[in-house]
DNA sequence: ACGGCCCTAGACAACGTTGTCAGTATTCTG
DNA sequence: CAGAATACTGACAACGTTGTCTAGGGCCGT
């Protein structure tokens, strides 16, 4: 800028109303500046503006893998809505890890992010508090903060939905219904199992623990579960999954015990999944749909008008989901259960 | 940091080589500073540090929508390649579009980024000459640069891939087989096409363009291609799929043309799509299979090698692809060709 | 006892911007 | 035509760091 000011022989303080399309510059003045910026290949220096001005016009968000449907869809809307208000993303993958949630969001405010969205991985938010004290806003999506911390969240009605799939199951005849679902310590596997329990207590079905599968989606694990499931004295004639990866791969082991000798049930049985998935469509699996872009949408909505100055309580909204049938959720059961 | 100075009765310096784990002090100074650093909760700026130092330890990746597969399973293995080397990720979605690709571009130049990878949308990378003239390093990805832009450019063998996954289907038997690219003006649709014809005229099999439709695949519009094809007088009895989403949509409208009563030969068609996709396992699906991940690695890779210094003419990789034979590529025609 | 060295600490400038204020032509108003 | 308002331009400090240089005090060897 020094530079350009030399050349157009002007002042700093000029190059810079030109730069930013301050009033009160006369045109010609004006366009010699703009010559010598063409000419210099000139570019202003971001790092310098915002150490001056103090607001950075850029979000940071944390979710658990940009590779992964769901989140990059929810990025993919974040990045919308940070654009049309001017803002720049940066994003980073937790990978399910704490510590790397933890380290990307200070990461990012050292860079003096405006506004956080943050999936967590973790449970305590305590990390964030000198953030907030300066001024930085935070909104949560999919999962809530740990406790203590107050902030903005977006969730999805976990629990409703698990209900409702399961219900939907328990409606076509199922009686005996596995839920296979994420790592207990995450919050939506969590909750979704909660809707379980709810839809089959409502129908006055037993709980039974054997039927109950959580972990992490392993495609190794997940076909030796399922083994193990379907070749139980009491299989059962119908399967829920915790969330997307499950169904994949639930999917992929059935077909591998299908074609296998020991298919047992498998071959019939019914399923329903939580999340909605690429060709879902094309296989005919029943879901519950999440809606991962206005999940991103939501919050990043929330964030914007906190950093419009918006000082309203914190607040917490729950998206509805939306049960799709396809065919696989409608299948009666197999085998007549006692 | 003056704030903390103060509070631990030293000077800045000192609270800087404390922030900074330099040598030179004193273990109790340094334990007075960290105690005031907590208790103010203070965190270095970076846009500070930034500007000082002239390095800003953050990378830019420009691809076409974060929300994409291929793209995204790009994007992580980028984000991996940076967290492994200390960097800070930008990414943005061009969206197909060359001004908002140089606006992305852009935008992290003025944050000053160390370094870009970039999937281009445009033809025209004149605007990056003022960067590189200010030591910005650039790596395209995918795609190469416009004419006159030199840079390292890693790129899938899209003629090779397209030729193999021709010959693959003429080697069954196929003799009239469709090609449905993307919109001609993107790069890999075009190489794509050539190893198409390449494989046509390497089994003496005549190129007819009324069996190549190329544009952005949309359902629609691939419904009503796929619907003229087939009911053409001669209509072909395998499809090649130029990319992913071409496959998917395909398939899509393959089922709902099985369904409806026109469905012609859509029923025995052949079918190899460029690019794997998730569940073409269970589907039976033959594809040409890049590998995303490979090309952000290797693609990151000669970005960091050019950022430690490395000063060689620039290079110009392209890897191999890789046929993955699951059912649908390997059926013969319908019926027999004169 | 003295010169030199190491260890620790601080003063100061600079990175490239922008906000504030002041100054100088120019035009308008009465 | 005087005085005031206006339009334009510039000088300067400040944002929060870090690199460079300097200074004091203790310790060593001779």
């Amino acid at each position: 800028m020094n530079d350009v000011a030399a050349a157009a022989g002007v002042a700093l303080k000029t190059v810079s109303r030109v730069v930013n399309n301050e009033p009160g510059v006369n045109a010609a003045t004006a366009s010699r500046v703009q010559a010598a910026i063409e000419r210099l290949g000139y570019r202003r220096n971001d790092s310098a503006r915002i150490l001056r001005r103090g607001r950075t016009a850029s979000i940071g968000l944390v979710i658990e893998d940009v590779a992964d449907a769901f989140y990059s869809s929810l990025n993919r809307a974040v990045e919308d809505a940070a654009l049309h208000h001017g803002y720049l993303l940066f994003t980073g993958s937790s990978q399910e890890d704490a510590d790397r949630e933890r380290d990307l969001v200070l990461a990012f405010c050292a860079r003096r992010v405006d506004g956080l969205i943050i999936v967590p991985a973790g449970n305590d938010h305590g990390y964030l508090a000198p953030e907030f004290d300066a001024g930085i806003k935070a909104v949560f999506a999919d999962r809530p903060p740990g406790a203590g911390c107050e902030a903005d969240t977006v969730l999805c009605d976990n629990v409703g939905g698990a209900r409702t799939g399961t219900a939907h199951l328990i409606a076509h005849g199922h009686r005996r219904i596995a839920f296979l679902g994420d790592a207990p310590g995450i919050f939506t596997a969590g909750e979704r199992l909660r809707g379980y329990r709810q839809a089959l207590a409502a129908a006055g079905l037993p709980y039974d623990e054997g039927l109950v599968v959580m972990g992490p989606p392993d495609p190794a694990r997940m076909r030796a579960d399922l083994t193990r499931l379907l070749t139980a004295s009491d299989p059962p004639t119908a399967l829920f999954a915790g969330n997307g990866r499950a169904t994949v791969e639930i999917l992929r082991a059935l077909a591998s015990l299908t074609h296998a000798a020991d298919a047992g049930a498998a071959g019939g049985l019914a399923l329903v999944g939580f999340d909605d998935f690429e060709l879902a469509d094309l296989l005919g699996i029943t879901v519950v749909a999440q809606d991962p872009a206005r999940l991103g949408r939501t919050a990043a909505d929330l964030l914007f008008m906190r950093l419009a100055g918006n000082e309203e309580p914190t607040s917490r909204i729950e998206l509805a989901t939306r049960l799709v049938p396809r065919g696989s959720g409608e299948r009666p059961p197999l085998r007549a259960v006692g």
